[in-house]
DNA sequence: ACAGGCATGTAAATAGTTACATGATTCG
DNA sequence: CGAATCATGTAACTATTTACATGCCTGT
């Protein structure tokens, strides 16, 4: 069948509860965007191609006289989702513009480097800020797994801006005895 | 001059020593592929397109007589590579299928849920090693900073490693009181 | 009346991977 | 000689983002 894992991402959204496309792209910005996002121009057109395969099943549901078409996943879906799920994972990708500068940064003096990393300790407090709203919203739940990976997130968001703390103090340890003759 | 991130992996690439497209990809995959890659499929085109935009020039270098481009930073670009270290980074993206099965992993029974951490904490434990074993090149330069950034990743696989380790015995007590009575 | 959110969708552009073609050189 | 590596390049494909078009409904 061949599915993307981002087929997977609405095939476990529409589990339990059937949505809408629109609710599916709201639920993924507010969940898995950290570490899997999608956007309305996968979403829609998977829908379809789902749909056609037999895994997820649309239905109309309009809210008033706006028309809304919410998806179930069916037996086949499931079966198809749990075989995935069962399959070792594959894809860790990372694309970090913080470390790629950062190895690079020897094209610039010691107190610009550290800028960077400055840089990049906001961006990981910023996202801690933003996982910690979350959290209230996946403690109600009784999945327990949506809040195992989100405390994951926090903790790690945590560790890396504690790790450009250390790094900038080193950096500045460094190249401290340089400047002490001044 | 709108420039993608990519082409800066290779103006800082070319930048002290020059290097051929090949170079440039064999160097990648031995550095910074963990948080940005490129293929050579990014990798020639972005070539010729800074080298016609002025910012490396191609000089021809056969080794015997097989014919060989190294490409050299020009002042423009090397003007070009510290304006962007100096912008502040922003890309931060993740795509990682183990938490993302991890996150429907309520699908399965919690011996399988188990499963799927096992294999991300096996996966980092390869990274580690594979990084370990790049340690001692980065030992040898000069430049402090791509050493500083793949003992980050060291550390990061670890952390990583480890909180796999503590979320699968977390699930296991978890699951455990309902088989004591077996 | 109008702003903002709900809702669906697509066109165009960009990014990136994979696979292949081609050919020289080096090493065992 | 044959395999591996050096070296350059591109075509086809897949993935993904961005931006837009459309229109209804709700609250102020």
């Amino acid at each position: 069948m061949e599915l993307s894992a981002t087929a997977y991402v609405i095939l476990g959204m529409v589990r339990g509860e059937p949505r809408s496309g629109y609710e599916i792209k709201a639920l993924v910005d507010g969940t898995t965007r950290f570490f899997w996002a999608a956007s309305y121009g996968q979403i829609y057109p998977e829908l379809k191609r789902l749909s056609e395969a037999g895994l997820i099943e649309g239905v109309d549901s309009p809210t008033g006289g706006r028309k809304r078409t919410v998806y179930t996943i069916t037996a086949d879906g499931e079966e198809e989702l749990k075989a995935w799920l069962r399959q070792p994972p594959v894809t860790f990708e990372m694309r970090e513009e913080g470390l790629l500068k950062l190895f690079f940064a020897n094209a610039l003096p010691p107190d610009e480097a550290v800028e960077i990393l400055r840089a990049m300790r906001a961006h990981r407090l910023a996202a801690n800020r933003e996982l910690r709203a979350m959290e209230p919203t996946a403690e109600e739940k009784d999945d327990p797994y949506p809040l195992l990976v989100l405390r994951g997130g926090l903790e790690f968001t945590e560790w890396f801006a504690e790790w450009c703390e250390r790094m900038e103090a080193q950096l500045l340890k460094e190249t401290a005895p340089e400047r002490r003759s001044s």
